[in-house]
DNA sequence: TCATTCATGTAAGTGGTTACATGATTCA
DNA sequence: TGAATCATGTAACCACTTACATGAATGA
């Protein structure tokens, strides 16, 4: 799948699944697919618009005054079946977190058990986050279909999360049988 | 951190270990912190031109005609760990995998199957890439003092993919239960 | 001698973010 | 009435990748 496929085929996904405006396409990419897709507004909108110019998508009016609400045709379908069998190109990895940890010697001791930490935070907090999806889903009958696919995801990130877990305790350990070898600190 | 400078923190974080060539530290970045990290080619030159420049790398002539050895300065040093120790902004995430799960009521479930299997293969495969990191470091000893640190970065790589393996037999499991809903599916 | 690896760089293109500009609607 | 939210779009900018261009050294 080419780059900008990827954008298409998480719109297109979208509206497979509700018709709604740009606006509230957004906002089922950021509270939906937040934890693994992202877009911006500046890739939405032009994307609606080059997919109502292909017919994959139709445009009508909204209960706002020049709000616009998007439906997928059956085109658009097909196209997006297409886009989501091409083959993933994954974006190669940075993991900020890694670099800094893999550079700890001059970083210094006390600096990678913060980030060490603040990570396990993160993780303990998305955990959170995804017993609340968990709960959600299961009072929502009008998308049932889609909800195998969706635990799928969730699941995923689930596990993730608790090997985040798993590898801040055991790191934070490690660490402490280090001496405490801070080449990294001044006063600033 | 500024989403440039990262290339900076990872340029200089080679050069702290060792001094190599522009060449090599690409290599480096490859091979060494290929599992959580990426810099190309047209990153890497520019950067390190940009380094010379503010004086935190010395370039000294290398072996081969017209090669370069690039040295870490005192300053280089201190900016390595500034540029450390500024906050990580994660890129947003963008799982194409997680995408493809997400729509795999349009998908069809034959297929999410292939990519969950070929998620676990490339997970089977990466840890036997860290149990041979883990062996190569274990016989170096001149760069002993990175390797706690070192230890942490493959031991997150393997907590992940361990995860990903749980989570695909867990997956490939759900989805069995599942009638062969296969709306996707067209001859092509 | 010929392919591969080592080595350095540039230029064009892309995918994406951020900021800007605008305005209607809702609700406190 | 005024702040927050809903809503649509554009333009500038940025980091990064890919492809190109070049050539020396190595080793089969």
């Amino acid at each position: 799948m080419a780059r900008g496929s990827q954008t298409e085929a998480a719109v297109l996904g979208v509206l497979s699944v509700q018709s709604v405006t740009g606006y509230a396409v957004r906002e089922a990419i950021r509270d939906v697919l937040g934890h693994f897709w992202s877009e911006s507004f500046g890739q939405i909108y032009p994307t609606l618009a080059q997919l109502e110019h292909d017919g994959l998508v139709e445009r009508s009016h909204g209960e706002r005054a020049g709000s616009s609400v998007y439906a997928i045709t059956v085109a658009g379908r097909d196209r997006l079946v297409e886009l989501l069998r091409q083959p993933d190109h994954p974006a190669p990895p940075r993991s900020g977190l890694m670099l800094r940890l893999f550079f700890g010697n001059a970083l210094g001791v006390d600096a990678c058990r913060g980030l060490i930490r603040h990570a396990r935070v993160t993780a303990e907090e998305q955990l959170e986050t995804f017993q609340a999806i968990r709960d959600e889903l299961a009072s929502d009958a009008a998308t049932r279909e889609h909800h195998p696919y969706w635990l799928l995801t969730i699941s995923a990130g689930e596990h993730t999360a608790r090997a985040v877990l798993d590898w801040a305790d055991e790191s934070l350990e490690s660490l402490t049988a280090l001496e405490p070898n801070e080449p990294g600190t001044r006063a600033t």
